[in-house]
DNA sequence: CCATACTTTCAATATATTCTGAAAGTATAA
DNA sequence: TTATACTTTCAGAATATATTGAAAGTATGG
């Protein structure tokens, strides 16, 4: 492999990974994910582990966590006892997942907090103000929520380019 | 002030740092936020340093840093020297400046790293699968960038409604 | 100019998160 | 069933991140 593209596969892992540590998803993780990303063929654990310098431990987890977010999947090779990772090639598709995850795991739960104040606040005249912020916020993650519901709808994707469209349009 | 304001008050700190952990933000500076948002009037570093326990250089500089990210501000309250802090109670403003904020620190340097990888890459034909991927996730990054600042010019928050309406009526 | 009242900084410390590696677990083929 | 070839788990270690608190800095009024 040419020494361009190596240099050019390293980055491309380490800015995943950067990003991702500036979101709150695990470096090591996004790592994996940007390596599986950059290569055609699927990895075994191994080849995964050399790469990144993480020990098997490591590696394993990882590679779970990105299984339970769809970000990866496992497959066989020929009759290979090993198991293979290879990741989620359509970019659309990726996005879909990770934001359908956010979703379920941080926005919903928000919103319970969110309502969860508000029944608490009661209803007297000094707690109106605190009330009055808490629901605006409550509306603008419920908007969040809602459109990342209509992100993760990935069999639906044809409303991003239209909305992408109309943004344009307004410039 | 009620129980249920009180608590109330506790629930939504605490569920603001934690939102803001998952997000890659301090958690405390998101605490410091969430007591100003909560509070009617300006609340000087020692009520804030009373409120969460902590002590006045982590006020400090967590303040600093909410100023940076024009969440904030200080002011002045009669003629006492004591400086108070108060934060954007406008929810929008506050969505925009994050989102302002956030491209600026995260997704430019970004977009600017995946073009070195392309450039890096050469224009082989064994990178060809490298590039491809590279190239569609730039052009998500930079779609992400664009809503994002879209999103931060405030004069026209116009345009977000519009988007909404249109997502809604597609269902 | 000095005393005072306050704010900021940063090295040391504490806390939280992530990683390792060896032991335990599991599936397969013979 | 057993040996083999792999995978997973998790307690302890390493690392990264956040916090403290005391010293240094700064502005104000007199």
């Amino acid at each position: 492999m040419s020494e361009g593209l190596k240099k050019a596969r390293a980055r491309f892992v380490s800015t995943w990974g950067e990003m991702a540590s500036q979101w709150g998803i695990n470096k090591t993780m996004a790592r994996v994910h940007a390596l599986l990303m950059a290569s055609d063929a699927a990895l075994s654990v191994d080849e995964i582990m050399a790469a990144l310098s993480i020990s098997r431990g490591n590696a394993s987890m990882n590679l779970r966590a990105l299984a339970d977010w769809g970000l990866v999947r496992r497959v066989s090779v020929g009759s290979e006892r090993r198991e293979y990772f290879q990741s989620e090639k359509d970019v659309w598709n990726m996005c879909c997942r990770i934001a359908r995850e956010r979703k379920k795991r941080e926005i919903e739960p928000v919103i319970g907090a969110l309502e969860e104040c508000l029944r608490e606040a009661g209803d007297g005249k000094e707690s109106a103000a605190f009330r009055k912020r808490t629901a605006e916020l409550l509306e603008l993650v419920r908007t969040l929520d809602f459109v990342l519901g209509k992100l993760a709808q990935q069999e639906k994707n044809a409303v991003m380019p239209r909305v992408l469209t109309l943004l344009k349009a307004m410039s």
